[in-house]
This record gives structure tokens, C-alpha cells and sequence, in this order.
DNA sequence: AACAGGTTCAACCGCTCATGA
DNA sequence: TTCATGAGCGGTTGAACCTGT
């Protein structure tokens, strides 16, 4: 209702990037940063949607990223910040450094979700699902939270982690901080198209 | 070897938030 | 204070890939 499509539909390409349009953007923000997604398809020369752009930069060309599959460790975090946190998968992202805000997200709904039902557990409320309250792999969320942190109890972890409590070990300082450095950092170490 | 069903993940969509005029 | 615009986020989709029969 009156909302003005974020670009010019007519003219941009959907669905998956090629390896030109990549070169082009990785090349444009290695020249120019990020930033002016609305602007950077017409001065990158991609006919592509300034979302779109940052998207695939973000999700999928950015230097830093770590790409590969997630550790043990990882999981772990992705659990507790989730518990912490809920569906924030920007917050989460920023905790961990390499991965996108997507990529855990996903990795959230394929893996991380069946294995805390496996475990009994809801990956909604991480509280225990009365049916598999036996299975030898429970381990509630609550209990797994309360052991990481002496000062939680599972009624209180989330209260608590909202300062800058440091929780089994994790910095959960969950102030929002930017979740990458610069891109100008260190753009000699831009993957090229071939790696993707 | 061929097919069906399941899984994964890149990308899109629509919404909210932040900012500046 | 209000409105317009751009950026960012979370939910969802669908094509590609994998696995079992």
C-alpha cells in the first residue's frame, strides 16, 4: 500500500549470482566500502536489487567469513544465545565471528533444531518436552544454562544474562557491537570467484 | 541405473527501525 | 513532529544436491 518497491523490477536480475556479477561487486566495494546498497547496483553496473547486493556480499563474499562447517563449541553458543536471545540471528551472528546472520539461521533449522528435539527438548522455549523426558541424550537447556553460570538458576539465566555476565566461560556481552570490522581491512584476502 | 523423497542453503520478500529533511 | 527514504532483520521459498530403495 503505497510502499515503493525497493528497486526497479523490470530491470533486475533474481535468483542466483554469476561469477561477473560477483567479480563486480567485490570489486566495487574493494574500491568504494560497503554502504549506498540502494545506489551500488548503478555505479557497480549490476542490474541487480541494492538488497540483493548486500545479501550475497554479506552472506556470501564478505573476506572474513569462515564458511565450512560449524564446531562443537558453536553449536553450544548458538544454543545458549538462542535461549537467550530467540530468533535474533544478527545478535547471535555477531558473537560469532565468520558467520552469518543466514548461515546460523539455517544451520539453526536443519541441525540444531532436530538435535534438540532428539535431546527432548523444544528449540522454541528450550524447556523440556514432557514425551522424551527419558531419552538417554536429555539434557535440559536450563540445566546446561544454570552449570555455565553460577549465578543462574534456570528461572533467572535470562535476567541474568542480560548484563555482562561471563557464562561458562562465554562473553556474553550482548551489546550490540559491529559485527564485522571495516571491509577495507584487508581486501587482499577477498575470495575470488574460483574459491566460491 | 533410475527414481523418489529428504535435506541443505542461497536468495527473495515484506516488515520494522533509524535517520535526516 | 511528521514524513520519506534507506538499511537491516527474520521468515520463507525453491533449486540443487544427497541418500535410500
Amino acid at each position: 500500500m503505497g510502499r515503493s518497491p525497493c528497486c526497479e523490477k523490470a530491470h533486475t536480475n533474481k535468483g542466483a549470482w554469476t561469477k561477473e556479477e560477483d567479480q563486480r561487486l567485490v570489486a566495487y566495494i574493494k574500491a568504494h566500502g560497503e554502504g549506498s546498497w540502494r545506489s551500488l547496483p548503478n555505479a557497480a553496473g549490476l542490474q541487480r536489487c541494492g538488497k540483493s547486493c548486500r545479501l550475497r556480499w554479506i552472506n556470501y563474499l564478505r573476506p572474513d567469513l569462515k564458511r565450512g562447517n560449524f564446531t562443537e563449541e558453536e553449536d553450544d553458543l548458538i544454543i545458549k544465545l538462542h535461549q537467550i536471545l530467540g530468533n535474533k540471528w544478527s545478535v547471535i551472528a555477531g558473537r560469532l565471528p565468520g558467520r552469518t546472520d543466514n548461515e546460523i539461521k539455517n544451520y539453526w533449522n536443519t541441525h540444531i533444531k532436530r538435535k534438540l528435539l532428539a535431546r527432548g527438548i523444544d528449540p522454541k522455549t528450550h524447556r523440556q518436552l514432557r514425551a522424551a523426558a527419558s531419552s538417554p541424550f536429555s539434557r535440559p537447556l536450563d540445566q546446561l544454562a544454570a552449570a555455565a553460570c553460577s549465578s543462574c538458576s534456570p528461572e533467572t539465566s535470562g535476567a541474568c544474562h542480560s548484563s555482562d555476565d561471563d557464562c561458562g566461560g562465554i562473553d556474553l556481552n550482548l551489546s550490540i557491537s559491529p559485527p564485522r570490522g571495516p571491509p577495507s581491512s584487508s581486501p587482499s584476502s577477498l575470495p575470488t570467484t574460483e574459491e566460491a
